[in-house]
DNA sequence: CGCGGTTCTGAACATGGGTTCCAGAAAGTT
DNA sequence: AACTTTCTGGAACCCATGTTCAGAACCGCG
């Protein structure tokens, strides 16, 4: 009856780790997505019932956005890392962001991509959040853009957060084919081809 | 009992047109998504009752499986453009596939990338059928990309099939800024860049 | 006009899945 | 050990939504 007793008697503690838990949440999300996870596969996969979860965490919908809040700012920091100049800090950035491990099918942004692409139909909320999280990313490519027009690697008439933009679509984008089958070592190149064509390097000369 | 019969009493005559239905359920699908869209609304928007829809076309899913195959079909053939020589054949292509008259919200492609992005989750066929009707497209891409190795714009160790697929991979994300509310003349803006970074003019050499 | 045949329609049905609830167990505190 | 509080699990509830069905409407023909 009272949420936060301070009374004499404590009262049972939890049994489980919450963090665990919403590790597990996600994985299921992650796994099948937000429709085809029903609140029946979240209790087998975190080994709560049901009763449990609700008690704890709220309805299916507030345990989403709680595990998809913490993604995302899980993102906006591991964004955030340090190298030095800023256009080497930049690229780097974009590498963390885009490449993943071999074989490694949990690659960083992908729940983000993935539920985005999911949710972005019935939910503007969940929209604009994700897209926020990647704006860290987002101003990345405009300062690389930039330094590539001024270096005159670049339409310079271009518009930087455009082509920004187009990083980031590029990496929605790959999830799908990731989706489609293929390996993560073509994502991989791919990824980095993408790079090396908008960031930068200047063109070879031949074979 | 007789789905074509030819005795003697024809029946009530239908009094919609079959066309004009797919293309309205076709539009309510690719506003609120498949999950999104009850059949009530699909009622709604073909101004047939429930029991015509099923009674005409089917369940839920084979009315969409029915959409979705036509609109891959059409765009298996609007792919197929008619230009002169190779490399202006496949730009054209590429052309038609990415850009869109501004402010239409109907942009080609779109459907399938949004129900893909949707439904890859839970059905690997459509998400296949999908991918198989951008092959024309992946395949024009490849083109493009032999080409700019032959002439020395592009890292010839690079796997064209699989740059390719990073233009691909790019319209998939495209849908996903338009719907961040990125108007389409910028999205125009981004994919002429993208053509043009991809597809090989010589860079400038300076501002 | 009646009759076979087909289509149309809205109400009724079925079901999957999110949510609630309660009885009992477990863990602190005194 | 008794008491208090919280946790736990699963049965029960509720509702949205896909699907079916019986009857009405409509057509051409004899």
């Amino acid at each position: 009856m009272f949420r936060t007793a301070y009374r004499g008697a404590m009262g049972r503690p939890r049994k489980f780790d919450e963090h665990d838990v919403l590790v597990a949440v996600r994985r299921q999300f992650n796994e099948t997505g937000y429709h085809g996870t029903s609140v029946e596969d979240l209790s087998r996969a975190t080994g709560l019932s049901k009763g449990s979860l609700y008690g704890a965490f709220g309805d299916k919908d507030a345990l989403f956005r709680r595990v998809f809040e913490e993604y995302c700012e899980n993102s906006d920091q591991s964004a955030a890392v340090r190298v030095e100049g800023p256009e080497e800090q930049a690229l780097d950035r974009l590498r963390a962001w885009l490449t993943a491990p071999e074989g490694c099918p949990d690659r960083r942004g992908c729940f983000l991509a993935k539920t985005t692409a999911e949710l972005a139909w019935e939910d503007d909320a969940i929209a604009a959040r994700s897209l926020a999280a990647y704006e860290t990313l987002l101003e990345s490519c405009r300062l690389l853009v930039e330094q590539a027009q001024r270096a005159g690697h670049i339409d310079p008439t271009a518009d930087p957060t455009a082509l920004g933009g187009l990083v980031l679509a590029t990496h929605r984008g790959l999830e799908a084919l990731l989706k489609a089958g293929v390996d993560t070592k073509t994502l991989n190149r791919i990824t980095d081809a993408a790079i090396d064509s908008i960031a930068l390097q200047p063109k070879r000369a031949s074979a």
